[in-house]
DNA sequence: TTGACATATTCCCATATCGGCATCTATAGT
DNA sequence: ACTATAGATGCCGATATGGGAATATGTCAA
């Protein structure tokens, strides 16, 4: 077996730094294809890719307007991403109680004990 | 150029679906390599293999336990990753909002007409 | 119809994936 | 030192990527 294919759902469309650059640009308004190339830099033929990759999976709708297609993000279809990521909310909470702890526990002792190298902003 | 690396980001190492599994099982409790493997249904190597690319990207930290190795998820990582997400919330909420808005003043109105075939459970 | 403009698709290529299998390394116990 | 166990790594093959360049499709306007 190989890699999963970009289209086989959306954690792997986004996996794509320029799709998640064009999912931002998107979710404001809709443009077509010619707008996205410009305003983000990247080449007609490769945005009209990841465009179809985006619709494969549902991350965008498309509607014609003359000779133009006007992309949009459809948010509904990042939800389940935020929502799996979501699941591990508590546990960076508990980590960041953690860290918190230590922190106040060695001020609170000895101001001078330094293990590695520390770094403070003055 | 080619796809990008897998272990060039999170959001990479994150689109193959049983790092997402090992991720997940690894959230709650630190886990030698061995117990992924026969907990998940997945040899050994490939295992090790994922826990490769979640270790260089930081979703996992490991310990060394004897001959064991304990590795367990760092939820930190995937902090970033649900922010990104969460920037879309707004839009999903909206779409939501107009769909509740349509429904309500379809069934305020006319309450048999039916467009396609609507599923129910008995 | 012809031409101009907006998008989509195709072909090529260098690169990397993931799984299977075999093998190497490291640690523990005797 | 020797053996057993836990993990890591290396090699292979089938597959697919994403960019570039060229070309095809589709729509409007005269």
């Amino acid at each position: 077996m190989s890699r999963a294919a970009t289209t086989s759902d959306a954690f792997n469309a986004i996996a794509e730094p320029r799709r998640r650059e064009i999912l931002s640009y998107l979710a404001l308004q809709e443009r077509p294809v010619g707008d996205i190339a410009a305003s983000l830099g990247i080449r007609q033929p490769s945005v009209s890719k990841h465009l179809r990759v985006l619709h494969d999976v549902g991350l965008v709708r498309v509607r014609r307007d003359g000779r133009r297609m006007l992309y949009r993000t459809d948010a509904e279809t990042i939800r389940p991403l935020h929502e799996w990521t979501g699941q591990f909310e508590r546990f960076w909470r508990h980590q960041l109680d953690r860290i918190k702890e230590r922190a106040e526990a060695k001020s609170a002792a000895q101001p001078s004990r330094t293990e590695s190298q520390p770094k403070e902003e003055p």
